[in-house]
RNA sequence: GGAGAGGUGGCUGAGUGGUUGAAAGCGGCUCCCUGCUAAGGAGUUACAGGAGGUAACUUUUGUCGAGGGUUCGAAUCCCUCCCUCUCCGCCA
């Protein structure tokens, strides 16, 4: 959410950084109901005024003389009347303004950082850095040949329980999830992060806070009998986890790691990624998330960044940077660094994590805030992939396949999985 | 799902139409006294928003779960919703 005083006191400015998106945001009107609406802030609050004044008149009045029925009590009262009237209509007003300029400032996307690369889409993503040594061989097999020759998992009998683009691990490759879920926890809880295994199902408050709704419903299960959706991300709970609340400043920066599952409609993506683990309605993630003082959102987006990347270093991953362009960016997010592993049966890199700095984007729309020289401030949200799940394993049967079949476990995750070696059980 | 109870400041908890943002207690803060400890005394202490000021601060509005309504005036009366707790049922 943009604050509405930017929004009331310099509109081009906001106009102009928005545009930079590559959508014009004609933001004219909602800036003429801000000024609209502060008018009737200041008339009603006089009119209050006047009318409490009144109001301790006529109570004294009373209280001298309980049975006082005198034509001049009996204008004060219609005076006071007079107030209401004026009042109540003004405060209609207000909440009609209150509920326009609501959902056309939540429909509006976040500020662009001055450093994100401009761009229109994703061609003008700009690439930071490379890490490790594509795979780049002939024959090689791609995750779901892979998946299906070691029986890891399973697709067509999953239509059966859901539809398409769900799955179903099977032995080596549910032990394989398993066992990265708990050992990308292990390092980020080792690297100062608290744990949290929040709610699945989330109310539309807090995919509204979060910035995923009221714009892309669309793209989120919803539960038909209740205001409960299945959670996208673990961004959303944990966003809401400390919604309206005023945290304290020796706290920051809070850091927390969660796993989740994540489901997503991925409507408008038929007939990509159909096969595999890449695009499925149901993944497991684990998200990384900071709170963090606003002045220091820069530093700690490079931080989070460098955290999720250890994970790839750690499980000896081929990948790039990514400073995502300004046409390409999320809409909550001010700037994204995206990392993108390789997988050498389409050579290519693909996207494995997304790492945000939200600003007070999401703090404003979920009322999240600190103290600072003793004024309430919005606080900076971060958030990063630590990492999906699916994708990494998809990048590591692929990176890791050996001529004979078998697949390399990375020497970091062997403990967890309990052998460094996968074949066909 | 059935029945009942309840939501008041950091916490406990009074308060059923009037100058009440709210008694009391606990906690917090400041000072005093006591050579440690324990205890005692005085004062102070809700939150959010707006306007003005570099600032200390001044001023104003709102807030007793949320939103409406009645009234000159609502924590208190009426309506709608949400949440919590207890018992029963069901369940992991």
């Amino acid at each position: 959410m943009l604050d509405q005083k930017l929004i009331r006191e310099n509109p081009t400015s906001v106009e102009e950084n928005l545009s930079l998106r590559g959508k014009v945001h004609n933001i004219s009107h909602i800036h003429e109901l801000t000024v609209k609406k502060k008018e009737i802030d200041i008339q009603v609050s006089s009119l209050q005024f006047e009318s409490k004044k009144l109001s301790k008149l006529i109570g004294q009045e009373i209280s001298k003389s309980p049975n006082n029925n005198s034509p001049e009590l009996y204008n004060l009262k219609r005076k006071g009347n007079e107030y209401r009237t004026k009042i109540s209509d003004l405060e209609e007003q207000q909440r009609t303004l209150d509920k326009q300029i609501n959902s056309e400032i939540s429909n509006l996307p976040n500020f662009l950082s001055k450093d994100a690369p401009i761009g229109k889409d994703e061609n003008n993503n700009v690439q930071v850095k490379t890490w490790g040594t594509p795979l780049k061989k002939q024959n090689l097999k791609s995750h779901w040949e892979i998946g299906e020759n070691l029986n890891l998992f399973e697709s067509i009998k999953s239509t059966k329980i859901s539809k398409s683009r769900f799955i179903t691990l099977i032995g080596n490759g549910a032990r394989l999830e398993r066992a990265l879920i708990n050992f990308m926890l292990d390092m980020h809880t080792k690297n100062g992060y608290l744990e949290l295994m929040p709610p699945a199902l989330v109310n539309s408050e807090s995919l509204t806070g979060s910035g995923q709704l009221p714009k892309f419903s669309n793209e989120s299960f919803k539960c038909s009998n209740d205001d409960l959706w299945l959670s996208p991300t673990a961004e959303v709970p944990i966003t809401a986890f400390h919604r309206n609340e005023i945290i304290d400043f020796k706290q920051l920066p809070i850091k927390y790691v969660a796993y989740s599952p994540c489901f997503r409609r991925e409507a408008g993506s038929y007939g990509r990624d159909t096969k595999g683990l890449i695009r499925l309605h149901q993944f497991n993630k684990v998200e990384l998330y900071w709170f963090c003082d606003p002045s220091k959102s820069s530093e700690a987006h490079q931080k989070i960044t460098s955290d999720a990347e250890s994970i790839l270093k750690k499980l000896n991953l081929p990948y790039r940077l990514v400073d995502i362009c300004t046409g390409d960016l999320g809409f909550s997010s001010s700037r994204t660094f995206d990392l993108e592993v390789w997988l050498p049966s389409s050579q290519c890199y693909r996207e494995i994590s997304s790492c945000s700095n939200c600003l007070d984007f999401q703090a404003r729309r979920s009322s999240v805030r600190t103290k600072i020289n003793k004024k309430n401030t919005y606080l900076h949200t971060l958030n990063g992939s630590g990492l999906a799940i699916g994708r990494t394993m998809a990048a590591i049967l692929e990176n890791g396949q050996q001529s004979d079949g078998s697949v390399k476990i990375p020497d970091a995750l062997a403990p967890y999985f309990g052998s460094n070696s996968l074949k066909l059980s």
